[in-house]
RNA sequence: GCGCCCGUAGCUCAGCUGGAUAGAGUGUCGGCCUCCGAAGCCGAAGGUCACAGGUUCGAAUCCUGUCGGGCGCGCCA
């Protein structure tokens, strides 16, 4: 249990017998400034407020009945009603030993485990992946990471666009340039060829018609075109691979559930609707009308379900696979990691699944969005010249430049170490810079900001890393070698101590929310903390061996934390940089 | 027209279920390497939390309105 955990429930026994109602919260949060305390408790104030007392004589009385055995150092009545708790720094010792000498970092699995769907990246392999899908990328790993070490049983889905009209363009182009050459370099820059069947779509006469026709002919099972189709997924997937190899991603081909996955099942989920009387005829389309999303006239929302050619959208594919995953995968929680324009569409399908019954209801489904990334002029991230940004190009760019600042930082390193801490401090910034602004903001992605190096960057933390490391290989020890509790004497050590002790209850803060940016705040403020305590106060040089042992326990702590914390967000460390 | 999101220091951003004197980074200025890595540390300057009301012992935070910006809204995904 966290130390927040803690205090909160003895503070609700003391509350209790102080006469308070059960429904008044204690309130303890972490104090705001050195002199109110460690944690302070405000839950006096608003009962007092109900009970038509005065607070400062009820926080009293609360105090009172307060018992928080070893933990106690000090308690202080403050203000209108403020309760200051100073925690005792035998107790904390003992406490952060207790985590340091655990694998998992006190962090014990959570009971009982959920299974949780993660949806996330979900490329159009129509084209190239581009900066638009960093994003999700980069959040939605994380958060399968971070729900995977809690103890969840975590199943990640890559829901990838590889049907849909444009699928009949792109295939009627690579018919015929597999007559020159083979397709695997007709596709190897994916984003030319669809410009160039883009330009015939638009242009060539007669090119439009084959094109549709080809849709037709691939959704009626035509071998051909099933067999191009096959080719273009393909090399399309390799191309997202390579991609998610480079940013350490940990998605997989098993994770791979495409849109054509639930082609047979969308004339199912029409006939559910209109069998339920949800779905309607209305001008040629089937339409669901969702009351619940009406607007102030009271007009409800339409969400068409089928063309009136009879074609199908994305919305009913979105519900086929809201099905499967409830229905199949078990899901307790579907995570969706998708763009915030997206908004309105997910409450859309959300609002049907519901009414139909596509999904349990005690079945959690939470549409976290994301902000555009923008360019420092303030608009949509382009290149120069107005393309997307080819997220393989921005990986390029953002090793190179960690090499050259590796190179001039620390020119002792030899060529291939040099390489490996170019490629985990870029890729690293790339992904931090993302993942630390908060999540619905849009924001803006500037190389100067980011790749620095300097403030709250990824560069900043696997430093601190590096320091530590080097501090626990000159001490010739294995840290875990060593027992006993922590000394924590000096503010400095206090400071670091209670902040490792808050790591969990950030972990549950970010698995429960899905902003990972708190979780980057707390380890930069950790890695800050650690500079601190390194300026202050000697480790190899401490006084005695006792004092020696408990700060090289801390900075192993810390180190571990530093290095856990990075993994869940998908960033590595390394030894040396 | 309707709906969603946003407006905090020159710039980029935090601010957790309302709490005490609104915080970081960056940039500017000034210090710190004959003690564990200076990609670091310490200090200074810098804010009418868009604006106006309201709720409250207490509002950047909650409610209403105004202004400003972004995005979305029936047969693309």
């Amino acid at each position: 249990m966290n130390i927040r955990d803690f205090l909160t429930e003895r503070l609700r026994r003391a509350m209790t017998a102080a006469g308070i109602p059960d429904d008044c919260a204690p309130l303890v949060t972490p104090s705001t400034r050195p002199q109110f305390g460690d944690y302070q408790a405000n839950g006096a104030m608003g009962a007092a407020k109900r009970m038509r007392t005065n607070p400062r004589a009820l926080a009293e009385s609360v105090v009172a009945a307060l018992d928080l055995g070893d933990a106690a150092g000090k308690v202080e009545i403050a203000g209108p009603g403020f309760i200051n708790i100073h925690l005792a720094p035998a107790w904390l010792g003992a406490r952060l030993a207790g985590v340091i000498d655990d694998p998992r970092l006190g962090i014990a699995p959570t009971e009982p485990a959920q299974t949780v769907v993660v949806d996330y990246s979900s490329p159009n392999l129509a084209k190239e992946m581009h900066v638009g899908h960093l994003r999700s990328t980069i959040l939605g790993d994380a958060l399968a990471r971070l729900l995977d070490f809690l103890g969840h049983r975590v199943i990640r889905q890559n829901h990838m666009g590889d049907w849909g009209t444009q699928f009949g363009m792109l295939l009627a182009h690579l018919e015929d340039r597999e007559a020159e050459t083979a397709a695997e370099t007709a596709l190897a820059d994916l984003e030319d060829f669809y410009r160039e069947a883009k330009a015939r779509f638009d242009d060539e006469p007669g090119f439009a018609d084959r094109a549709r026709e080809v849709v037709v002919r691939l959704q009626s099972g035509d071998d051909r075109c099933k067999a191009l189709w096959r080719e273009f997924i393909a090399i399309s997937i390799r191309h997202s691979e390579a991609i998610y190899d480079r940013l350490g991603v940990t998605l997989t081909r098993d994770d791979i559930r495409a849109e054509s996955a639930y082609n047979d099942d969308l004339p199912e989920i029409v006939a559910e609707l209109r069998r339920q009387g949800l779905a309607v005829e209305d001008q040629g389309a089937q339409v669901v009308f969702l009351d619940e999303l009406a607007d102030r006239e009271g007009k409800p929302q339409p969400v068409i379900v089928q063309k009136s050619g009879g074609g199908y959208l994305y919305a009913t594919t979105d519900l086929a696979a809201l099905r499967y995953r409830c229905v199949e995968l078990g899901a307790n929680r579907i995570l969706y990691f998708i763009d915030a324009r997206q908004s309105l569409h997910m409450q859309q399908v959300f609002a049907v699944a519901r009414r139909a019954g596509l999904c349990a209801d005690h079945t959690s489904l939470e549409h976290h969005p994301f902000g555009t990334m923008m360019g420092e002029d303030g608009k949509p991230f382009k290149t120069r010249s107005g393309g997307t940004v080819k997220l393989a190009e921005l990986l390029d760019e953002a090793v190179a430049r960690a090499g050259r600042l590796v190179a001039e930082k620390d020119p002792d390193l030899d060529a291939a170490a040099r390489e490996d801490v170019a490629r985990k401090v870029g890729i690293g910034a790339v992904k931090y810079a993302d993942l630390s602004k908060t999540r619905t903001h849009d924001y803006v992605f500037s190389w100067d900001a980011m790749l620095s190096f300097e403030g709250n960057t990824a560069p900043y933390l696997q430093y601190a890393y590096t320091r530590i490391r080097g501090i626990l290989r000159r001490a010739g020890v294995d840290p875990a070698s060593l027992d006993g509790p922590v000394t924590v004497d000096a503010p400095q050590e206090k400071a670091l101590a209670l902040h490792l002790l808050r790591f969990g209850e950030v972990l549950d803060q970010v698995a429960r929310d899905a902003y990972p940016h708190q979780l980057c705040g707390y380890l930069y403020e950790l890695a800050s903390l650690y500079m601190g305590f390194y300026e202050a106060c000697p480790v190899l040089k401490a006084d005695d061996d006792g004092l020696r042992a408990s700060r090289l326990r801390l900075c192993d702590g810390v180190a571990r934390t530093l290095a856990t914390g990075l993994d869940l967000l998908g960033i590595e460390v390394m030894e040396r940089m």
